[in-house]
DNA sequence: CATAATAATTGAACCGTTTCAATAGATTAT
DNA sequence: ATAATCTATTGAAACGGTTCAATTATTATG
């Protein structure tokens, strides 16, 4: 393995100087630069991250912590395709300034903090990436307490402020409400994401707030406590099919649900977007390829990592200002959605 | 921060105990082992991983190089939820022993050489797991020749012997005309996955073989290169339809191709399953619960990750066995496959 | 009782960088 | 000619652990 003083040695100079070359190349002789640059290249060096990191408590490296259990394995609430979506965009631009993603698993809840924790305490990584916010998050009073750079996916109800990127998931609601009603429907139902989760709140004020914009009741039977897995979707669109008066359109927790959910429908004879219209949640790539497509409420996740990224760095470097930031959700229309059609 | 000095202080102790006891804690005697436990407790005293690597030269930590380009992104062969189960095998191994995944984007595969060699000349991970193998993969050339510790997610034709996990996706490919030739069909088709991977060959010897043990002759035009997405199972479906003699039965790269596949025949006015039997690859989640579900080859990703995961390990420690597993895939029995009927 | 063996602890060297005060040499100002 | 300034380089002290030969205390052996 080669070192720096390797480096020093074969270039005739001191390891002070390479090390100069190394973090700021201005500062040494144009001759001395290109004798230590072809004696790095020759000796095909690289600084051992663990000294630089020892030294001047930098790691390059961001902190995400998916729960993983042998069976069961939530990283967040987004789903596969968006959660890899989420991934490539932090990635990106970890990548372009030489950062990495430690992923570390914690086996379950009752862990979590234990793991955020210790990845912080043994200095493995320079900042966190949180997900699947919830009420009363505790990871968020926890980190923002110890003054340990994150930033979360999604806002909170906690007492302190803190960084974060958010969709406006109650405005996504409003304008599926708003988009629904002007096709006719005044029977829409809602399955919810997962009670606990942000989002779910967050959604629900913007289903509340919509169909009081329109004019038209909540009915409690319309509002089905979901999740984000077709099943979920599948089970709640009986719920509420078998209802006397069953809705003409609803409204999902996410793309996947937003499947099972047409599903349910399509085994009951009924056509979706004719009889039943299905909005989503998301905007998957299969949500366009789906049979009928999907009409769904769109969220940049690339974009959103991102900005989450970026936002991360900016916090890590120390800036005063607190990045927080929503991004708009887009309503994509497509064919699981269409005229009401009076019986 | 804490350090390990503070302890021995705090614990009336030397260092070197101190350390003796984070290594391991039989060396040092009951009453100073209480000591210590309760002082570090007190104290909240994380061991520094920078230190730590910096002299035992081991990081504890994995490395994993997807590509990543701001639009695209092709971590693997594996589509999304694929890829997702073998990263959270992979992580749930690592986090039994203290191990995280390091994910470190390539922008592209001129670079990726370069990110593998600064990933282990920097000392950032112990060891590598490479996925999406390609023929005469360079990476796998270089890491054996650099004696850096890897595991591959598949098989490929270099000359060297490395340590791998793969599915038999030739048995695969057999078993799946053993069992459309049973339901009677003769015209098998063919979407091959992305050419260049090394499963797109070994499938290939599968489909040969099996269509020979059948005593079917093979048809070019019933073998189509494709791709792991939709539009590619979807294009290359209708390319087969358009046949003067079209193939009753399909079996497509993925289940991702295979749902484009099914959408081709359904646009048409054909009954997947019925008309054209449809088989994918993978068995992801939504197989299941697609319209009509799909048969399918199952490959286990949970359990290949775990198996990635502890044979990467048994090559860290240096063990002189070299992991070479084979994992027989299934076929999933569904909706999208039945008798072939004699127009 | 002396000696050998065992158990517990210590202290210092070391891992490979960064950092910064000190120095040498060259250039400019007085 | 001397002092002041600037540029390029040096050398040594950290950073926070691990490791191992050396030391001390304790127990077993002949």
């Amino acid at each position: 393995m080669t070192t720096i003083r390797d480096i020093a040695t074969a270039a005739g100079v001191s390891i002070g100087t390479v090390s100069n070359y190394l973090n700021d190349p201005q500062l040494v002789a144009d001759e001395t630069r290109e004798k230590i640059h072809s004696k790095i290249l020759e000796l095909d060096f690289h600084p051992s991250a663990a000294a630089r990191s020892l030294k001047t408590r930098q790691t390059r490296r961001i902190g995400l912590v998916p729960i993983i259990s042998p069976e069961d394995y939530r990283s967040t609430d987004p789903g596969d395709n968006a959660f890899l979506e989420l991934l490539a965009g932090l990635n990106y631009i970890a990548a372009e300034n030489s950062y990495s993603i430690l992923i570390t698993a914690a086996p379950n809840y009752a862990q979590e903090l234990k793991t955020y924790e210790r990845l912080i305490g043994e200095g493995q990584v320079d900042g966190l990436v949180l997900m699947g916010i919830r009420s009363q998050d505790e990871r968020i009073q926890f980190l923002s307490q110890k003054n340990i750079p994150f930033v979360a996916y999604g806002r909170s109800d906690v007492t302190c402020d803190y960084p974060y990127v958010d969709v406006d998931g109650a405005s996504g609601m409003e304008m599926a409400i708003r988009y629904l009603t002007g096709l006719g429907h005044r029977k829409i139902a809602y399955i919810t994401p997962l009670n606990g989760l942000m989002c779910t709140t967050q959604r629900w004020e913007g289903y509340v707030k919509g169909m009081a914009d329109s004019g038209l009741l909540i009915n409690k039977d319309y509002v089905v406590e979901g999740d984000f897995n077709q099943r979920a979707g599948q089970m709640s669109a009986h719920l509420l099919l078998d209802l006397p008066e069953p809705p003409t359109a609803i409204i999902t927790a996410n793309d996947i649900c937003a499947f099972g959910a047409m599903r349910a429908v399509q085994t009951r004879g009924l056509q979706v977007g004719r009889d039943v219209s299905i909005i989503g949640f998301d905007d998957i790539s299969l949500a366009d390829h789906w049979q009928p497509s999907l009409t769904t409420i769109a969220q940049p996740f690339r974009k959103i990592g991102f900005a989450l990224m970026q936002s991360l760095f900016s916090v890590i470097s120390g800036e005063k200002v607190m990045p927080q930031i929503m991004v708009e959700p887009q309503l994509v229309i497509r064919q699981s959605t269409g005229e009401y059609l009076p019986v």
